[in-house]
RNA sequence: GCCUGGGUGGCGGAAUUGGUAGACGCAAGGGACUUAAAAUCCCUCGGGGUUCGCCCUGUGCGGGUUCGAUUCCCGCCCCAGGCACCA
């Protein structure tokens, strides 16, 4: 009896072979072609997860595959080390965030070692590691040089008991998550990145990246959010002033009756000074200003506003406008400030309707005639002008441009461009982020750290509290310095950045990770970048990815790099997901607390709930570990790539992990049971006559190569290439190998076998590299090369052809390919079972598919 | 409301350019091997009918184009994701 397979020994040997022969070390002095494949770093959260199995299972195909199709394959990994979930660690456990991190860092490396994914380990990095933020800060500065850094008021989320700035995702309900106190918004000096500066940019590249799924593009452009439209100055009565605004619908403007004002816009208070409005405005505005931002944006929230007191002029109908303050205006759009037209734009006929503000129709429908007094609802279709002075007759669409040009020509308005892209704000008031790098001077103001003085540390010794204070302000060693220009002492800036900062530039120091001169060491960086294939989940699609976007266009503009775009390809791979339990009464309920399909605690039945995304929270995640453990890593790796294709959610099913590692018992046996006849035999070389039985299987062979070379180069659809190799394999199991003595027989098998082993090879690693040794070969199978499929071995000579009569399957028939077309139709017509549906009608026409089918039209 | 995807057996999913719907796997049922079980191997497996040859029907629903539609077009329903008082 042969052995059995024994994933643990097996996979435990061939990681480290590949270690010691440095298998997946990559340098750029190579004549070949390079490839960089890079999935999505993950944060060291302390155990990897099936979404890390998933992503990276994905990628390891890719790579190995790319290698043995003769690649310099860059395939880096490293951590996202910086961010809460450590600091949340201290608080609660007294650990300190760097030991927390390294040590997580430490034991996922283990699990992904484990996974025997080819990595190139010597490229390994860590956001936190100070020779990374270092650069980071580097890269501040120059943006600061250059413009793209300021510093300006913001709203936060605020917790008053806990003393600390929330992130939305820590707003519950408008609580607080930790103490579950109300939210309030707080202004605070924030640093921000003029993400708006490449808007245009952005947007256009969007359409030049024909390697992104459709879906992050449109999300990126949505996000992006540009509108065109004009801004339109409206003179302040009795005042030498003006109030811009931004509309889409110029068209409208004679139908502007109001003004309204967001209630963060300064002019609200100004303009209510010294009237009878005065206290209304002021408590409205603090009562809208104090809501959290969830409340705000509830779309059932009710239009409220307030009357300021003051007028301002319709600069084309010389309306005489009152201003009012209104809590749906936002002050991050725009101009804050929004020219209301009641009648065409729905939110402002709320308003007006329940303020008992002017109405005027200025655009009328063909079918019907609009009555402001009879109107239920705004008017938003196309029409035709009325009310508009010289304008009237017009269509609302040509007026647009006929408006701006006359806005422009009277100096009181412009073509504008409006975007919904904000400018990206980096500050957050916590410990385990990079520092900052700015001094600020009671002489001197704002100063940036020299770049020769950085890298500005990150202090060890800091008490990180729950409440109360920023850990960085509180110690003193890291505050207190001096003034890089007139050395008197200053205070150091205490905000660390937003850890989507380092992720959006660690693809370009994967190329080069030990440079000290430098951010980005040019000869490397250039050799490798852009990224040819990047693989993470869909939750990126946005934010991760427009920030990496833009921070690939600044360093090209500082001349880092020269690429416009960081990832020509990308590949959104989707949930991992599994059914859960539920107890009415006890909520969530892990499978293995359910007994007799009874809830432990109350022994009321189980409720199989619906199927959702893997989480702590709803009780249904698989541990990687457990399943490694039992399993071995090709089983898990095989079962990810299998079970859906990569974009899709993925179902977890045990049973489906139990077939995985059935079929690769099946290999298992297919070469171990007979490697002792297999071993010397030569795979056959396509030189010689083969009866009917092998000429099928070599057929299968070049064929199942040929479908699996394409479905991973062309479509990354694993599953139907898995599907094929078990195929092959059930294929080559028709033979029965004990009793074989032919040689021409047994070399036609090996040939089958040793491409089933190739071609599952970067899908389970382990197993086809003991495979490969068993059949004979010395080398490591990931220095093979990829197979070719013989064109002539995938040459039928007869073929299939299907006989339908009025589109319907009647008959199949063989017949040799070169046939001719006249020579098919008449096999057809005379075919004993199709004749049976062509007898006694009438034949009106006859089609022929070469090589596919004949349609017999009858009547 | 707007923008993306998607809807195929009991389940995950195939069908690549309009040409045999359901590959491959899971589950289920049957059989072989075994003292027995596990493992393994073989067979059946959308629904309905059947004289076991086959026949009818079937890819969310309703139309259309076509010799032929899961695939293309129009209208609708449902599901998932993203965006949203965006002026």
């Amino acid at each position: 009896m042969a052995e059995t397979y024994n994933p643990e020994e097996i996979e435990n040997k061939w990681q480290e072979y590949w270690n010691k022969q440095k298998l997946f070390e990559v340098s750029e002095d190579s004549g070949r072609k390079k490839y960089y494949l890079l999935e999505m770093f993950p944060y060291p959260s302390g155990r990897i997860h099936m979404g890390h199995v998933r992503n990276y299972s994905i990628g390891d195909v890719i790579a190995r595959y790319k290698m043995m199709q003769g690649y310099n394959v860059l395939h880096p990994m490293g951590w996202d080390a910086f961010g809460m979930p450590a600091e949340n660690a201290a608080i609660e456990s007294g650990v300190h965030p760097a030991k927390w991190t390294y040590e997580n860092i430490d034991y996922m490396k283990k699990q992904l070692k484990r996974m025997g994914f080819s990595y190139d380990w010597n490229r390994e990095l860590a956001t936190c590691d100070v020779l990374y933020y270092k650069w980071e800060q580097w890269i501040f500065l120059k943006m600061y040089e250059k413009g793209l850094v300021y510093k300006r008021k913001s709203f936060v989320n605020w917790c008053e008991r806990c003393q600390t700035v929330l992130a939305n995702e820590q707003v519950e309900g408008g609580l607080c998550w930790r103490c579950g106190l109300e939210v309030t918004q707080k202004e605070l000096e924030q640093w921000f990145f003029k993400i708006t500066d490449y808007a245009e940019e952005l947007l256009d590249y969007c359409d030049k990246l024909t390697g992104w799924p459709e879906r992050v593009i449109a999300m990126q452009k949505n996000w992006i959010g540009k509108s065109e439209g004009a801004a339109i100055d409206f003179p302040l009565e009795g005042r030498d002033q003006k109030i811009t605004v931004f509309t889409t619908r110029p068209d409208t403007l004679f139908g502007a009756t109001f003004m309204s004002l967001a209630p963060e816009n300064p002019l609200a208070l100004e303009l209510s000074k010294g009237t009878a409005q005065e206290e209304a405005v002021k408590s409205f505005v603090e009562k809208v200003v104090k809501q959290d931002k969830i409340t705000r944006s509830a779309d059932d929230l009710e239009k409220e506003g307030v009357f300021t007191g003051a007028y301002c002029i319709n600069p084309v109908s010389d309306h005489k406008m009152p201003i009012y303050v209104a809590n749906f205006v936002l002050m991050e759009y725009g101009t804050g400030a929004v020219m209301a037209v009641p009648t065409h734009d729905q939110r402002d006929f709320e308003f007006a309707v329940k303020y008992g503000l002017e109405r005027i129709v200025v655009i009328q429908p063909k079918e019907e005639e609009l009555r402001q007094e009879e109107m239920r609802e705004a008017y938003l279709d196309e029409g035709v002008m009325v009310n508009s002075g010289h304008f009237n007759g017009m269509h609302n669409v040509k007026a647009m441009d006929a408006i701006i040009n006359y806005l422009e020509e009277k100096g009181c308005g412009k073509r504008t461009v409006n975007y919904r892209l904000k400018d990206w704000g980096i500050s957050r008031q916590r410990y385990w982020g990079n520092p900052i790098p700015i001094i600020y001077c009671k002489s001197c103001g704002t100063v940036p750290v020299p770049y020769s003085d950085l890298p500005v540390i990150l202090p060890h010794d800091v008490e990180i509290k729950g409440m109360g204070g920023f850990p960085l302000k509180d110690c003193k060693e890291f505050v207190d310095t001096t003034c890089p220009k007139c050395g008197s002492s200053a205070q150091r800036e205490t905000d660390t950045m937003d850890t989507f900062v380092e992720s959006s530039w660690y693809f370009a120091r994967y190329t080069c990770p030990q440079c000290d001169t430098s951010p980005l060491n040019s000869n490397k960086v250039d050799f490798w970048m852009p990224v040819d294939q990047y693989i993470g989940g869909i939750e990126h699609a946005v934010l991760h990815l427009l920030y990496a976007r833009f921070f690939t266009k600044a360093l090209r503009d500082m001349e880092l790099i020269k690429v416009d775009e960081p990832f020509k390809n990308l590949l959104t791979q989707g949930m991992v997901c599994k059914e859960t339990l539920k107890c009415e009464v006890h909520g969530w309920l892990y499978p293995e607390e359910v007994v007799e399909g009874c809830c432990p605690h109350c022994h009321q039945p189980v409720q199989v709930g619906r199927i959702e995304k893997m989480s702590k929270s709803t009780k249904n995640v698989v541990d990687p570990e457990s399943l490694i453990k039992h399993y071995g890593a090709d089983t898990a790796r095989l079962f990810c790539l299998f079970a859906a294709p990569p974009e899709k959610d993925l179902d977890w099913s045990d049973q489906g992990v139990e077939g995985a590692f059935r079929f690769l018992n099946r290999v298992w046996r297919m070469v171990a049971d007979h490697f002792s006849i297999l071993e010397h035999v030569k795979p056959f070389d396509g030189n010689a006559a083969l009866d009917e039985r092998l000429v099928k299987l070599r057929f299968k062979t070049h064929a199942t190569i040929k479908k699996v070379t394409h479905d991973i180069e062309d479509r990354f659809h694993f599953n139907t290439a898995i599907s094929a190799i078990m195929e092959l394999v059930n294929a080559i199991y028709q033979f029965d190998l004990t009793s074989m003595k032919d040689e021409q027989e047994l070399a036609v098998i090996k040939e089958a076998i040793e491409t089933a082993v190739l071609l599952l090879s970067p899908i389970a690693p382990h197993i086809t590299e003991e495979l490969w040794k068993k059949l004979g070969k010395q080398e490591s199978i990931f220095k093979a090369s990829w197979p070719h499929y013989d064109a002539a071995a995938i040459i039928e000579e007869e073929i299939l052809i299907v006989i339908q009569v009025n589109g319907k399957l009647r008959s199949r028939v063989t017949v040799p390919v070169d046939s001719p077309e006249e020579e098919i139709k008449k096999i057809a017509l005379s075919d004993e079972k199709a004749r049976k549906w062509i007898e006694g009608k009438e034949i009106k026409k006859v089609i022929v598919v070469p090589k596919k089918l004949v349609n017999v039209v009858v009547k």
